[in-house]
DNA sequence: TATTGTTATACTCTATAACTATA
DNA sequence: TATAGTTATAGAGTATAACAATA
């Protein structure tokens, strides 16, 4: 049976007066269009995170990436295992240090970065066309300032 | 043994460059910060939000609240078990269609919102300090215009 | 003792699919 | 046939804890 009856509109006014809920609506619309964008290439949200700070900092050992990208040490022998995997990037080792590793991305790796840096900002240039570009300029700035107060 | 050698700072700025990045570091910040909040009130994130919906649509359906809520049907029976056995809510019945709940907020999901809205304001407030009361305004509404086009 | 990387495990959130009862 | 609610299951994503090798 198909709907007859009048709907009357669900609201979520008492939800869309905090920030954090407009934050999260946003944020995972983003989240499953960059998935949608990232899937293709052979990579993940956070293997791409990975590969960027890699890239970025060349010999990072994996305790200071898992720091970069704030998750566990656990979490980036897994995301460091796909990346290998891929051909993306080496595991070096340290003279004077047989702890750990110095991270690098491969010739590959860093034109598998291009690549996905070009998708994910054509991604962007999607998900903020309602947006000009002083106004992506600010919500930018605006989110780097969102922390919870020190003390 | 402590480290000795001259820290060499990592950066992000391979990632800083995307709004996309800096939200999901903002937001997985509020996201701890409200669950913090939220914990001694007996509430989850999830029930929050669904507390706040069905306080403002009285009546309201499951499947209804499920798209409110932009989670599928099944996530809604937990969530809704939730507050029905903390007593926040009621299944009513109605009449003419006996396959679907009534859900309203009782006496006590109604205090227990005004707690925890007085609670989340504050949370907010503590959040967005670095933050002008104008450029909230602004950053609400940039967010709420963020979304993929239609085709 | 402390640190690096590793493994195993568990927890949260959410989606999928199959089911029932009603319509 | 279609809808509302339910259940069981599975998949991400991430955290915790214990461990081996090295410092």
């Amino acid at each position: 049976m198909k709907k007859e009856c009048a709907a009357k509109e669900i609201t979520d006014e008492n939800l869309r007066q905090f920030v954090g809920y407009n934050m999260k609506r946003a944020f995972l619309n983003v989240r499953a269009d960059l998935a949608d964008t990232l899937e293709p290439l052979g990579l993940r949200m956070t293997s791409f995170s990975a590969l960027a700070v890699i890239i970025e900092n060349p010999d990072i050992s994996q305790s200071r990436l898992a720091e970069a990208l704030r998750i566990e040490r656990s979490g980036v022998v897994v995301l460091v295992d796909e990346l290998e995997s891929a051909d993306l990037i080496s595991r070096g080792r340290v003279e004077g240090d047989r702890r750990q590793y110095a991270l690098r991305a491969t010739k590959a790796g860093m034109a598998k970065w291009k690549e996905a840096e070009t998708a994910v900002n054509a991604h962007e240039a999607a998900m903020f066309s309602k947006l000009t570009e002083a106004e992506v300029t600010v919500l930018k700035e605006l989110l780097r300032r969102v922390r919870r107060p020190e003390a």
